[in-house]
DNA sequence: CGTCCGCTTGACTCAGATCAAACTTGGTGG
DNA sequence: CCACCAAGTTTGATCTGAGTCAAGCGGACG
């Protein structure tokens, strides 16, 4: 509970909070092995066996899916400190792509390891499901956001969304293009949406920290 | 594990899997009140303590988030054997609605008491994480369905998903108008574009049965 | 018999996608 | 230090497809 300030992870899209990372990374203190990948390459992919859970020593690894006309969806992003579908765990393989954003470093875990340990210590495994509720209501935030019609909305919302509870700047630390993906638009109608909220003032921007006025 | 055919739960959206609701049914087998829903009475609302967790003996309850502008999103659909809400047994409140879609009869269990049983059997918890890890999975699903721009795509990866593995043609169950609203679509769009797959050959309709050809 | 509601189709509108072009920024290498 | 390239950002013009309004059909149910 040190680095970084802690704003990285708080409340972020499609990660799961800081905590459970702690508890876990006891599971992969002992003797595991180490991947490390370049950008755009694959973890693993949809239909290889799970065998492994992964823990972001350090970069950013995303959970895809691609659409049958080429589109790409993003489930999860793992950033420094996160586990990597988890949900996975009771599968036999995988349902989707885990490819790396950035140089990143995992750390390896044996499915059946972390499996055990979940079974010899309910504590443990209680706050397992804690976690996993958190993603799920990740999830439904997702869903939320991406069920909108209006670009408008999903902005306003996803913006809500990132921000620190009572804060009412944020910093953007994402290109917008990869917010636009993220929120299911386009980027030009993202930047356009952004200049007109501007133009409305119900935000204000600089740099790359963002000014909600009268929430 | 016998009455319905099963058909009715296998790989239904936004419904969990049998299989956890039999593992938790025993939960509510002991002194456990029940409650009565009218159509369209709530179960409880976003911001209500969570106390309970409750489970479906029969009927339909949905959990709904109300958008700002009156716009509706489904998160789940808990039929007769499901349980409800799940993911919020970690939280103090609700951040959603429960709604009875029809007349329906739930079980009502503490939320302690849940814990407690979680928190002694480490069988009864990691089943209890499987059954969570489905939910994300079903989730993921819908996203994947929500996020796609073309009303045909839609369609057609939702009927793909609701179809039992391996069959061809499957029972639909629910209006058009409630899957269209599933499906984030206008119900016209749903009819329309059924209409031109109907032409196109890629599917034929009879009565409430649809035939998925050439997948 | 009348009402309600799911279903179906048509016409029109509009917001977001797409294509296009220019500017900014950052990094790389000569 | 500058030339250059890549990628993000910004704005304009146009197109497309889903939303909306509207109207008619048919079955269920009282």
């Amino acid at each position: 509970m040190t680095e970084l300030k802690g704003s990285v992870y708080d409340r972020n899209h499609m990660s799961q909070p800081p905590k459970f990372s702690d508890l876990l990374e006891p599971l992969f203190k002992g003797p595991v092995r180490h991947r490390d990948l370049e950008v755009g390459q694959h973890l693993f992919a949809a239909g290889d066996p799970v065998e492994s859970l992964y823990f972001v020593d350090s970069g950013r690894v995303r959970l895809v899916r691609y659409g049958p006309e080429g589109s790409i969806l993003c489930l999860q992003t793992a950033r420094q400190g996160q586990t990597l579908a988890e949900a996975s765990l009771f599968e036999d393989v995988y349902h989707c792509d885990a490819v790396a954003e950035r140089p990143s470093r995992v750390k390896v875990a044996p499915k059946r390891e972390i499996l055990r340990s979940l079974m010899s210590d309910c504590a443990v495994s209680i706050r397992a499901m804690a976690h996993l509720t958190r993603q799920i209501e990740s999830l439904h935030a997702r869903l939320e956001i991406v069920a909108m019609k209006s670009a408008r909305a999903r902005l306003l919302t996803y913006l809500d969304w990132i921000r620190e509870p009572g804060e009412d700047s944020l910093v953007i630390k994402d290109s917008w293009k990869e917010i636009a993906t993220e929120i299911g638009l386009s980027h030009e109608v993202v930047y356009r949406t952004l200049a007109v909220l501007e133009d409305e003032g119900l935000i204000s921007r600089k740099d790359r920290t963002v000014e909600l006025l009268n929430s």
